[in-house]
DNA sequence: CATGAATGAGAGTTCATTCAT
DNA sequence: GATGAATGAACTCTCATTCAT
């Protein structure tokens, strides 16, 4: 008889287990589905014009939902910014095995344009979208911000101590390269490389890429 | 009498035209002051804070007259962006004594600069902005962009017939290098350089130009 | 010729200023239409339930348009408050030939109930209301709250020079014939004479206000 | 047999008494949990601050929950009215051994004028509020109010047989007695009393009501 | 030509209440 | 019995735009 209420004991947790699981899930479901929506509408329309009521509606859901998973429109964002944040991450993770510096440096310079390209909604919303947020949530955007031109600078720096880059300055080093990726990302992001019409952006960008590295090869 | 007619129709005709042309040079006067007004306080608290309310406050007219002028809001952001360019072409025109074509590309990426640190809401509003706006505007809009970057495109092909950038495409070398000025000015108007907590922005920014002028020279 | 044309100029200028005038006058009936609709609904069910939209609906107009009269729902409320006390110092003036100083302190506690009476939803406003108001705003209420006590309190004191209220301290006698007033017309006001189920509530304030009489000759 | 199919019978419906007894009690210790917390966020906050999602967080349950034991929000502040009303009548009850009745009537006064003061928010929601309120729950709160006046009544007529208050009527007087220790806890209650701003409130309450005692033993 | 009153749509947000689980 | 996700209606307030005068 013992042994038997052990057991049903251990059976009604783990269903108990289970329906927590579940709801975890589907909570985290529901934010993802959210946080999706916001992040569609917000590359057709910038901020300004991304509602909650555009993103509800979007979602089939009503206005109050969202508040349900997040406290403020700005809260939407901030999530939208970490994750666009950790997912470039995550990309530079494979570059970890690459042992030379400046071999690391080109690649880097690759993967972060490739993001750009394959998540022009995300950098759009990392690296240009001027939002107004407050102070507590702009300084975790700063955060991941400043994280990424660190790991940045660290590589630069291991490749000065190898001999290169001979008598430039890490900082304005560091910043002419963020800026000329981050030019040709942001002009693609906001449309325009038409302007160039005798190449495809696709092509503009493969080869940008390209003549990047023969300048950083040269300074 | 029929001479007669034909003097007073003459004469009558003479004053309409005068009549007309008045109206036409007020009417130009009106736009230009309304323009003025948007670009102040479009200048003062960017796109989103500036009002059809606020720029009539501003020139002590109603916002209904507004629309006599102009037909929609996105018409005078329009005409501000053109003004815009305007504004850098004649930047750009104090350029043309620069016999060298090297030199000149170097100062021009100069005074592209200079324009971008001075008049941060136009650059936005001219490079960074995806407005909403309509087919016919942005046919123009595209124009003066074009416009702009076939003027650098003719320079750097001077240099190229000089023996500089040999092997290079003009299309690739034209696009890198409006990049590199462009993030620069890009991360400055969006206030990313604050990421970059040892230097201060201007400082960046001037350095960062001794630096593209470095890679240009080597690419 | 000059003096048609004198005569032109000021008729034109006549009937600018009945134009002026006309649209002077219905800001005001506007201003008034709204606040009469804000007092009735403010009446049926209090400062919480009465939102903009009431009053919008009540009126026919759209919400956007009491903007137009009213910075804010605040301000509405407040220029009732302030109507209120204007009407109740106007119906004291009545009683300014009266020369005996008690006899004015009964005729003002008169004054007051019938006032009470006939304005239940001004008496609401400005005695009972606890209403969330801005500094600014409220310290206009206390304001015109405190003209009034301190003339309550100026015929007290004559009264007293007249060698009534022996021995009693101007701010208590004050407080108590305030306070037995109010607590009639407060009790009116907020439906609880219903209580008393064997006499009309009209009929109790005309005989409480003789009772009060009563007791304030005696005192 | 069919004996003892009456004792199994009477047996189980023993059991079941017991534990429809159990969920009765149950069910009232919930409400009282409720209202428990529902009670300190109104006093905290006051009505329109107190939410249903504020009293369910308080408790740790869910909004839900609420509505098993309550129909709506309005059910839970008819029974805090009640509550308050048995409350006063409660700190009535130590007067009970006051023989004279005179004394009893002013240590009533007293008692009320303490009450008041130490449950603003409680005697606002008894006498101040005017609560939007279903019919039924309006009888019942018409019923404790009735009580609490016809006990005043009581008492004053008590006093008249012993000869005070010659002359008067006995609905008048009463009327005019409640509603001047009412006007000095409604005025405390809505914040009235800093026009007066020469004395404090405690000051002001404390000798209004020795004022008040002069007032009655007087007229 | 100019007005300015008015609108309608929409913004972010809150909350009492319901209901499938 | 209890949950908590979801809703729908409400809130205050803003703004581009229209239109009778």
């Amino acid at each position: 008889m013992e042994l038997l209420n052990s057991v049903q004991y251990i059976w009604v947790e783990f269903i108990n287990m289970s329906i927590v699981d579940r709801k975890q899930r589907e909570k985290e479901e529901m934010r993802s589905l959210i946080l999706e929506a916001a992040k569609e509408i917000f590359l057709e329309k910038g901020y300004y014009e991304t509602s909650m009521r555009n993103i509800a509606e979007r979602i089939e859901y009503s206005p109050g939902t969202i508040y349900l998973y997040f406290k403020e429109k700005d809260e939407i964002f901030n999530a939208l910014h970490e994750e666009g944040f950790l997912k470039l991450f995550e990309q530079m993770q494979t570059l970890q095995h690459v042992a030379d510096p400046f071999e690391r440096l080109k690649a880097m310079g690759k993967v972060y344009m490739e993001f750009a390209k394959k998540n022009k909604d995300f950098y759009d919303l990392m690296f240009i979208t001027k939002a107004p947020m407050n102070i507590e949530q702009n300084r975790d955007k700063w955060e991941m911000g400043c994280q990424s031109f660190d790991y940045l600078q660290q590589v630069i720096k291991a490749c000065m101590n190898e001999g290169r880059f001979k008598g430039k300055d890490l900082d304005y080093l560091s910043f002419i390269i963020w800026a000329a990726l981050h030019g040709m990302c942001a002009l693609n992001c906001r449309d325009r490389l038409h302007v160039i019409e005798t190449k495809e952006p696709e092509d503009l960008l493969d080869n940008g890429y390209q003549y990047f590295v023969s300048m950083i090869e040269n300074i």
